[in-house]
DNA sequence: AAAATCAACTACAACGTTTTCGTGTTGATA
DNA sequence: TATCAACACGAAAACGTTGTAGTTGATTTT
């Protein structure tokens, strides 16, 4: 077991100074060809390279920022990841991550432990807990430190960073008007309870889709789903509702679902009581997962980006961490608004 | 903005040296009640918390462990992350994510990025192109340096260290061992090339069945699929390798395919060309993800429980890393087999 | 009263770098 | 021959910790 080489020890076994091995590294003009020539033969046999621990302790930044997401087997989420991850490793920096599982003090925690010095900054997406709480002490704590912070997806205004967001309202509200477009003339919305904002605002695109076309909002028709049950029973949960809400109104022509489980949930329901889709009933998602593409039958649904969410985010925290290096003064902080796209397949006509 | 506070400016403040400072946060019995007190609530009222960097650097361990996988937007590695970060974040590790994307380059210049310190150790499932070239040089290196390395899922003989993978043969194996005792005759696999280790191994496992149970095994029943195609075009190649299958041999009635995907499509085209499931065909897959679950009908297949092998994963690297502390001998490697289970759902009988 | 003990600290090296500021040779110039 | 760059290199500080090895001054021991 080889151990590491270090600078010390290539100067030692050369016999010059730690000052000329490093020198002669970089190529400094200081340094003669010849010994730098020697310098380097020697360093690429013994392999070495140098330690980044000691590179962050001295420059005072670890080039790796620490991205905190609810839920990692979660399509979007990845998705995100995957941006981030391109976008950082192109700029020559690593992705650490930190699961909250919904909860606060996993957020917090996570967040603490990484605080330490051991990322330059933050991507965020709150956990469900933390928007019921609203309790944002520890964003504000990272960013009074100095620590950039980027939120996204899951934002909330309280909280002074850049921001990253899908435009939830709006592409609701196109998915929804597409619907009425294609005949649907009494439209469900299946939601989440109001304190998670994605939700939330997807709520509000159905009601100015509504409105816009002039159809009388019925209460009814909207199910507000509370996910924070057990998986297996949160599912059960939503097939039941969805079955009543089904046979309460059989003239039911259209469902928009703000998340593409629920809208796949729904065409199951829906197809084992035999109604058609999409004649009989037109249904559209949102977020373009795996089960989007091959449910059947194929669902139509909001794209949200993830990907390039991912490398905005990612994006916006670098330049904040490059910029304070720079001393500059601060610039205002931005809020990037990804615009989504509507896809249509076979859940539509 | 509040700068981080450090030991150096506890101990101006207080006027003591640093070195009491350090002791009396760590409770040393070297320094009195009273100064210990002091410095204390000093340090509460400033917030202070040490420097991880700093420590990594006088410690020689970052307490952060890599996880290199060759792809996020995947519900199984998404699985085992999680299930490393729980393991990992319990024993005060962080998690740092490299994606090779299926590709060598990547694949390595993430390991290297990581192997300067930055992490304790390494637990990785191979790209595919790793695979196919069979270069492990990097793999090696890095168990050279002293730089414990767990591989999962994909794994190889030639590398000598810890492993988990899934009893994929048996996995297998009993998949189509449950189809044929369901009452299918013919059946077919739908499986990768075999340079992936799992899909050759899934792939003895259904030889195994067959050769059990006295059938004669039929080359032009398994599709070999190339997925190292974009991803769209390997799905309608997929597609149409299927739908030819299932023309040329009407009598099929059963599939088995080494992935979620796979299986779903399969069913898909299947459904498209008028054929009941599972009256008429019955389908098992692999992996217990979204698909499976939400498909019509839903997926029969084969869980790997990806959670638990990340947990193991994640116990066997930092057992390699805390034992190398204690400079105890280095104990034999070990492969741990996960077991599977077969879940039944509505696409067998 | 000198020596030993003790409590309560402080100094310093070390972890691996980078970088600033020397410093000792050269060879050329005045 | 004294002066001065230019050249090639080295010493040391700094990043923030920790732990070992002093260093005090006071108290106890003999």
């Amino acid at each position: 077991m080889r151990k590491r080489t270090t600078l010390k020890e290539l100067a030692k076994e050369l016999d010059v100074s730690i000052s000329t091995v490093s020198k002669a590294l970089k190529n400094s003009p200081e340094i003669s060809q010849d010994t730098t020539d020697k310098v380097k033969a020697f360093a690429k046999l013994l392999n070495y390279r140098p330690n980044n621990i000691a590179l962050s302790l001295k420059n005072k930044k670890t080039k790796t920022i620490g991205i905190i997401i609810p839920d990692i087997v979660h399509h979007f989420f990845t998705k995100v990841i995957k941006g981030v991850e391109q976008y950082a490793n192109d700029k020559g920096y690593n992705v650490i991550v930190g699961l909250s599982n919904e909860s606060f003090s996993n957020e917090v925690i996570n967040m603490e432990m990484l605080a330490n010095g051991s990322i330059d900054g933050f991507i965020v997406s709150m956990s469900r807990e933390t928007m019921l709480n609203q309790d944002y002490q520890h964003f504000n704590e990272t960013l009074n430190e100095g620590i950039p912070l980027v939120m996204f997806d899951r934002i909330v205004n309280e909280i002074p960073c850049d921001k990253v967001a899908v435009d939830d309202s709006m592409g609701a509200q196109i998915a929804v008007e597409t619907l009425i477009n294609k005949g649907a003339k009494k439209i469900a919305l299946i939601t989440t309870k109001d304190y998670i904002s994605v939700g939330r605002l997807r709520t509000q695109g159905y009601i100015k889709a509504l409105k816009k076309y002039k159809i009388d909002l019925i209460p009814e028709l909207i199910l507000k789903i509370d996910d924070n049950l057990l998986y297996e029973n949160s599912i059960q949960n939503l097939e039941s509702q969805i079955k009543i809400l089904l046979a309460q109104h059989p003239d039911l022509d259209g469902i928009f679902a703000v998340n593409e489980l629920y809208a796949v949930i729904a065409m199951n329901v829906a197809k084992g009581i035999g109604i058609k889709i999409p004649e009989k009933l037109q249904v559209i998602g949102f977020t373009d997962g795996m089960l989007s593409k091959h449910a059947t039958p194929s669902l139509s649904t909001v794209s949200q980006h993830g990907e390039s969410m991912g490398q905005k985010a990612a994006e916006l925290v670098i330049n904040r961490i490059e910029e304070y290096v720079n001393e500059k003064p601060p610039k205002p902080f931005n809020t990037v608004i990804i615009k989504t796209d509507l896809i249509l397949r076979e859940s539509t006509k």
